[in-house]
DNA sequence: ACGTGCCGTCGAAGCGCTTCGACTATGCGT
DNA sequence: ACGCATAGTCGAAGCGCTTCGACGGCACGT
């Protein structure tokens, strides 16, 4: 009744154990006749090779760890995607992926794990600028690769979203609707310090690319929450009243931004255009009206991560794999023309919250 | 430079391997004594115990899978608590969780996953009212356990919402504001019937539960998009004037409905209250006020539902568990007091859409 | 004094596979 | 005609662990 073997494969077939193994694996030639009727054999008696077996013998479990922070500051529908992405990735290269959430117990925990060789590498997400687990990897010569990079990574496999080209793409496209005081309006300050890749970098890039375009930067941290976002776009625009678009890579405040400003009078792309950053669908189509957005191929990047480290273990002359991939801009109803600036006139900058005076 | 062997450890420690291995596992007696001597060794030879040589000779991998439906209608905040929820709990219990986006390629390939005896048991998410995977499952004999149920479950391990209570708890709070018309709003019909079970749970425990308060259920089906909840709102509110609170199981289009009425001159919760029912702090703080929700206990959802399973495996006489936990009901901004129905007068019931003309 | 039983330990036999060396039967060049 | 690759196959030796049977002690009861 248990699974059946490769000896019983081999013995209904007429051939030795190691035989159907080359047949199986195509290691050493097997004959054209052979093979047949191996491959009857197995048929018939539905076998599968036991994972566990060919992993001890072979020294490649065919597993490979998916290093992820225990909830940072927000595991969204793009991190998700990563996920997922990977997951039918390694499934279809026949290997298996693992949950390693870290930072439970730290970088010896990961240590452990690594030496159970459970896995042949290891992809990791949601790297920062500056990551020990990275150093880690590195030093006990696992294979790895990224999603996402640290500041340094010459000499690592890595893939990770073109924040610039992005950053450029959504500049462009704002200008291009005529729009000349754009505000860039960045996660908290602590995700940055802490040295948030995404954040990081679009803010650099932000700075980058207004400027190249002859425009001032405007830009602002804000909390990850509807309220932090409808104070600090409040407080913007009193300190930039002609601001007429917004970048926005905080999905969260912009939904406080967009009841701010229609708490103004505002009307939205009519008085304000607003675009979203690296934003999934699924969150752009959430608010009304909803977000023309620059999104993250995020499956992508997860399938790439995982067919990158794969290559990394299959392949005897491996060369490095370094690529960023750009976002889409997929324009929905948030972005207009810039708005004649007497048709906004002050409408009165009333307080945002609902007031019943 | 590889990895020490248990060998290495028993050399070390003068004992024989087989010592070594009763130690580790305590399965059988080892005096004080020499459990010092290999505790010594192993440490300085930061030994680990190799996953799968462990795997292959007990026939236990110690792993298991996690069996989620790649991306059905959205894989919100919610499930995504599961999955970290069940990774930590299996790395706590010495487990590693492989992910399996099933319905790639149908249930044979679960077959043929599980026939490579690579995982202990399986842990099933999102499982539908009539769901061909947990079919497959018993039929194989497989121990699985799921977050989740069939309508027919008897016999199963589960961990559930309890959904009835979650609604009668919502309900309770609303009549307790003092509202009496209270209407419901669904996810999609389409979802309702694929036999999604949080949605035809809590249909069906909301009109049972708003009956024997003695009040008129109304409930509506509703795409998942704010455009939907939009519409959907407006509809419901002509139909039904007189409504002054809403249960939504439907996030995203609740911040549809929250700008409708907004741009009907409403404001929530003066002149109208909405509970969200089984919605994760994340969704809830994005809106504008942040929406009183009833949360459901995820992560230990995703805990609970790895812990029975670990249990099946690993205690002789099993005991089924059946678990429904309730969600617990946190007040935010967007519940109040019934409004006195003079206040809310027909402010105009003007179309929602930003008109310009 | 002698069996009885348990504690603590050892050696060996696998778990189901990969892989290496060896062996035979061909086909080839010269 | 000869050696010599090469295709095609076999048997056996592991991979690093668990587990079973066995065995020498020591503490009992009688």
């Amino acid at each position: 009744m248990s699974a059946p073997t490769m000896l019983e494969v081999a013995k209904r077939a007429n051939v030795a154990l190691s035989t159907v193994s080359y047949a199986l694996n195509g290691t050493r030639p097997v004959s054209e006749e052979t093979r047949q009727r191996i491959w009857q054999a197995m048929s018939e008696l539905g076998y599968q090779p036991h994972a566990l077996a060919r992993g001890l013998a072979s020294r490649r479990s065919h597993i490979i760890a998916l290093l992820f922070p225990a909830l940072p500051r927000g595991f969204g529908a793009t991190e998700l995607e990563f996920v997922t992405g990977a997951a039918e990735a390694a499934q279809n290269r026949g290997y298996h992926l693992v949950l390693w959430p870290t930072e439970m117990h730290g970088v010896t925990e990961l240590q452990q794990l690594i030496r159970q060789s459970l896995v042949d590498g290891v992809l990791v997400m949601e790297v920062r600028l500056s990551d020990e687990r990275i150093d880690l990897l590195q030093q006990i010569g696992v294979p790895f690769s990224m999603i996402g990079r640290p500041s340094i990574a010459t000499d690592m496999d890595f893939v990770d979203i073109d924040f610039e080209q992005t950053t450029r793409d959504a500049v462009a496209y704002l200008v291009g609707l005529g729009h000349r005081q754009i505000a860039f309006l960045n996660h908290a300050e602590e995700a940055y310090n802490a040295g948030y890749g995404p954040s990081v970098r679009t803010a650099a890039s932000f700075e980058q690319v207004i400027t190249a375009a002859g425009l001032t930067p405007i830009s602002r941290f804000c909390g990850d929450t509807a309220l932090a976002g409808q104070e600090v776009f409040e407080e913007l625009i009193q300190a930039h009243p002609d601001v007429t678009a917004l970048a926005t890579m905080n999905e969260r405040a912009t939904v406080g931004v967009m009841q701010a400003a229609a708490a103004r009078g505002w009307t939205i792309p009519d008085d304000l255009s607003v675009v979203s950053l690296v934003s999934s669908p699924r969150v752009a189509e959430m608010t009304l009206p909803p977000l023309t957005a620059l999104t993250p191929p995020s499956a992508d990047l997860g399938r790439l991560g995982v067919e990158m480290l794969i290559a990394q273990l299959e392949e005897v002359d491996h060369q490095l794999v370094q690529q960023l991939r750009p976002c889409r801009l997929v324009v929905r109803g948030s972005t207009g023309p810039a708005p004649d600036p007497a048709s906004r006139a002050h409408q009165g900058s009333a307080p945002p919250r609902a007031s019943s005076d």
